[in-house]
DNA sequence: CGCAGATTTGAATGCAATCAACACTGGTGG
DNA sequence: CCACCAGTGTTGATTGCATTCAAATCTGCG
């Protein structure tokens, strides 16, 4: 599989490349940051809410996402993270979490120690900026959330994520074609759906019936790229990726 | 009143201290930043969504809001904007707008060339870390909003607003007391979290007749602050204020 | 095989939307 | 000055989407 023969640093430039042009000495300089890379099994914090963080944590392999829970035990997941994101990269800023970064399958991650970055940001201002751009990105994928999860229909919100995810995906390499890998179960999809597993999974069957997606198990295929994407309003602009495929 | 007093610079200086420590020499690089200071009617438009901005915009007086419209032209508005606050500073980095801002009440709004803004950060780089942080902080609002529309129940979500706005309020000294002047309508409230003006009303009685705020028309007042947080379970951590008050 | 976690299905409940009036408010023009 | 009007707020009745509870599969794995 492709995305296993890429090394971390190789994983992070593809990510940066995907949201900004990257010049040759910027991507020199993040080939010569630290990091520190660990394993990590499925369902566990990388970093807690309330944690101060000396280091920013890059995805290598697998999935993350960041949740909160509330006294009751319910969750809200907030995002969710795939290789080459750095999904706590707001800690450069902000001292204290004010939320859980978990994985949500077996995971290779790498750490990145915040002085590292601080200092290739100094040498490398433009860097400083694809990184600011990368945390604006994702304030942008906030907010069309915030849009599904007020004002979408189960049915729309549930077809936007998948078609916010497989552009994602697409745009590092980690599909080619319609079909993305669901890693999440559906009591995750609807954590962050705002949604009970329950409907969630009625809701997916709805999508099925309509042929709006397909597939079993937990893969997903889109036979009809448009349809999707009409049906559920989705304009892949919030993303700001650099080139668009389709 | 206290808040005309000040000047854009000083309103967006009493910001930034707010989230940050500002040094002499970053105050008065702000202090020479060029504002165009317009004054805005309500209900208008600032900046389109679609827009190419080659500013950023201020404000001075009055409220805005960052929101989005469907198809069928339900809204969804993903922040409240009020003096210091400079909604736009995504466009920075993010050439499109991928949302409208609006103004909820009349206005009085600065704009300040990218170009200024890119140049101060360069010469300051502390400045830029200092914005950089202010839209990390809005991403962290943005998250707050997301556990709320997902999980919390209307009437603990419109609680948590109120704590929000009332702890943004006093950081930049709009309100002194646990009076806070609510300048949006039920309609507004609704959009802003996923619920109808109706429902909208019937939740603020709720709350009411609980004794967890009281107040008439446009204003609320917040009888028992450590009751009213314990309801809604306001934790305002994810502020990242830099002195809160009680 | 047996088990734990995940998915699926059904039935009942409940929260919030919608629809429809009506009351209140502030501003405008006759 | 007052009547009117549009926008906002309030109330009631009905509908519907999604939750909850409960139980029955299905799946992968030790």
């Amino acid at each position: 599989m492709l995305s296993n023969t890429l090394s971390p640093h190789e994983r992070l430039i593809l990510k940066l490349e995907s949201i900004a042009d990257v010049t040759q000495s910027e991507r020199e300089a993040v080939a010569r940051l630290p990091i520190a890379v660990r394993e990590v099994p499925q369902d566990t914090d990388l970093v807690p809410e309330g944690d101060t963080p000396s280091a920013c944590c890059l995805v290598i392999e697998g999935y993350a996402c960041r949740y909160k829970v509330l006294r009751d035990g319910r969750r809200q997941i907030m995002a969710f993270h795939m290789a080459g994101d750095v999904p706590d990269l707001q800690s450069l800023h902000l001292k204290v979490m004010d939320h859980s970064l978990g994985s949500l399958t077996p995971m290779v991650v790498g750490f990145i120690p915040h002085e590292a970055l601080h200092e290739v940001i100094r040498s490398e201002p433009g860097l400083g900026s694809i990184f600011w751009r990368d945390t604006l990105i994702d304030a942008a994928i906030f907010r069309e959330w915030l849009v599904g999860l007020g004002r979408r229909t189960a049915q729309q919100q549930l077809a936007h994520l998948i078609c916010e995810l497989l552009v994602k995906m697409r745009a590092v390499g980690l599909t080619q074609d319609e079909t993305l890998v669901l890693p999440f179960t559906q009591q995750e999809l609807g954590d962050a759906q705002g949604l009970s597993a329950v409907h969630v999974n009625r809701v997916l069957q709805d999508l099925k019936n309509e042929g709006l997606i397909g597939g079993a198990r937990n893969t997903i295929t889109v036979p009809d790229w448009a349809k999707l994407k009409a049906f559920s309003e989705f304009d892949p602009t919030y993303l700001h990726v650099r080139r668009l495929a389709a």
